[in-house]
DNA sequence: AAACCAACCGAAAAGGTTTTCTGAATGTAT
DNA sequence: ATACATTCAGAAAACCTTTTCGGTTGGTTT
């Protein structure tokens, strides 16, 4: 049954509502809510008063409007599904959400018509700026620059070296994940990664590689076994490295997928983690790493502190104080029962 | 090194400028560029030029001022983390995008005083409508009466049966999943679910055993066995009933990490699947599915579609047309190896 | 008593767009 | 040539708030 809503809303109270309720003019309403000093205290509490028995709430379009600031950014994502984009869109949104700024939301989805689309609208609705989240790390095109707000880049940044761009320091990463295997005793590691066409990928091996180097060692094989991002290759790539390198003793697994395929390889296989092997993923993806068996060491990115980055430094754009280039954030390691020290 | 910006943007074009280049007066210049019939062809074509050399973009703003509607509407979720709130949004801001909609988006974190503190800030920013997307089934307060502005409540519905509501029939989707096992040629299904204090929990388990009633069967155990939305559970779950009853041949499983665990209990017990014992798990979350060896039967709840339906509900609302109740939409059964036909 | 000061309030402009109504110009019918 | 219809352009109001500046009131100083 399909009705006509006799909705009860005649209009929203506006301030001259509140000022006719308060007996005053509107400027006087307009500096007794917004807490300026030219308004006797009595004035004030009647205007307050009229306010809230009006439920009124600025008009923020006219406020805008007027002041040329309207409070609000833009998130451009490119792949909402993608689960990296979500973290740091929930940084971004808490960094926001403290102070008096409103977020619009827009997925691209990896389109680039589609994000010129919503860089025109969210434009037209004037933003104060624009946070540009991507979901890899590979630098992507910057935004047709003749945007007249600040941008800034998040996780994926701009091929344009004077954008601002915000990301993860994945070869740090890298050389974080074997110098934890190392602590804890281990001596005999293996790289296992995903996509080798992922820039992440490459980065995190050649901090792995550069880690085992500058300890005096190298990466069992030789080499980092690059495949897909998924359980089956961690299970494949398992197999075959304890099949020709029977003494490897540690694995730095490029996802937190590959490492519960590698779990599970190294648990059909016979090897005790982490009595005789130490696992140790990526990601921290917590449905992946608690439920494995034993619980997973895993490297986090962060991604949320990024996020919260972006949004300060974005913040920082919109009053004038730009620092260009790309800013790489540190990531750290959360261990698990899949590494302890040998004693 | 920190710079102050040298913003090369002197100030975003309007239409009095467009129409000064134009040499046309502003009402024209307007009417011209919204495709209004009061002026000449020839006009026109001056005006979009001017407006094109200038990349002039109405000011969004002064348009909602004056119209009263913004072409905004908030999208309010309680918790992004959780993988639920995600594809609903996807979906509502898909329908939007395709029109000439923006998105607030608003993370309450589950927090009641935040998403007050975030109504009014959309209010205050005069959205046409709100969405409010849940992370469970069960019921949730309404937001305050007093929002001038239609409200549609996705995944969890309103406690108030006069509010708009979209959410998925689980009920229907526990009996979808045994359906499909009994179509297998399956008879002794055991149900293994999460944690009992979820009303999907409850409603699946519900469709589940009326789905065994009307074919004149019991589920195995005579009931639901409920745990908590692990892996873990789902491991222990699985000896239990296999060392319990011995000739189970196909578990419906409340989520697809508990299937996760299930399946590999099952493996490690000897039993084969699809071959013996079929398994069908719930969410349909690719990254559990399709790395599960092997690949995981799951119900998908269609959330990007609750999405988008919650959209155009809200577009019915704001445009005047409510049918106010809960709406529940149907979840379908993707197939892959863990269950096929007995031959 | 005159001049001055402080404290408070209000009028008005500005911000950019849409829309209505009036006005001008051109063309058509008588 | 006059009356009239038609087509197009522009002036102005409206939307709601903030801020500046001028004005009023009452009290204080010389």
């Amino acid at each position: 049954m399909t009705t006509q809503s006799g909705s009860a809303s005649p209009r929203a109270a506006t301030l001259t509502d509140v000022a006719r309720l308060a007996g005053v003019s509107i400027a006087t309403a307009s500096k007794a809510i917004n807490g300026r000093d030219q308004v006797k205290a009595e004035t004030r509490l009647r205007v307050l008063e009229a306010a809230e028995r009006l439920s009124f709430a600025p008009n923020a379009l006219a406020r805008g409007l007027l002041k040329g600031r309207t409070g609000t950014v833009g998130l451009l994502t490119s792949d909402l599904e993608g689960r990296f984009s979500i973290p740091v869109l929930m940084g971004a949104e808490d960094a926001f959400g403290a102070g008096r700024v409103s977020v619009f939301l827009c997925d691209a989805r990896g389109d680039a018509i589609r994000e010129q689309h919503h860089v025109r609208a969210l434009l037209s609705r004037r933003v104060d700026g624009l946070i540009v989240v991507g979901s890899r790390t590979d630098p992507r095109p910057p935004l047709s620059a003749d945007v007249p707000v600040p941008v800034v880049y998040a996780y994926a940044p701009s091929e344009d070296a004077s954008d601002v761009s915000i990301t993860a320091d994945n070869v740090g990463a890298g050389r974080l994940a074997v110098e934890h295997l190392l602590s804890c005793g281990r001596r005999r590691v293996a790289h296992v990664s995903g996509d080798p066409g992922y820039k992440a990928a490459q980065d995190r091996a050649a901090g792995a590689a550069a880690a085992m180097t500058a300890a005096g060692l190298e990466l069992v094989g030789g080499q980092t076994f690059f495949g897909s991002w998924s359980e089956g290759w961690g299970r494949g790539a398992a197999r075959m490295i304890v099949e020709q390198h029977g003494d490897v003793d540690a694995f730095f697994c490029g996802s937190d997928q590959i490492a519960r395929g590698v779990l599970d390889a190294l648990r059909e296989l016979g090897r005790d983690v982490p009595g005789e092997v130490s696992v140790i993923g990526f990601d921290n993806w917590e449905v992946l790493t608690t439920n494995a068996r034993p619980q997973l060491t895993s490297v986090d990115m962060n991604l949320e502190r990024l996020g919260r980055v972006a949004a300060q430094r974005l913040f920082a754009a919109i009053d004038g104080t730009v620092r260009p280039g790309v800013e790489e954030l540190p990531c750290r390691v959360v261990t698990r029962a899949s590494t302890v020290p040998i004693s």
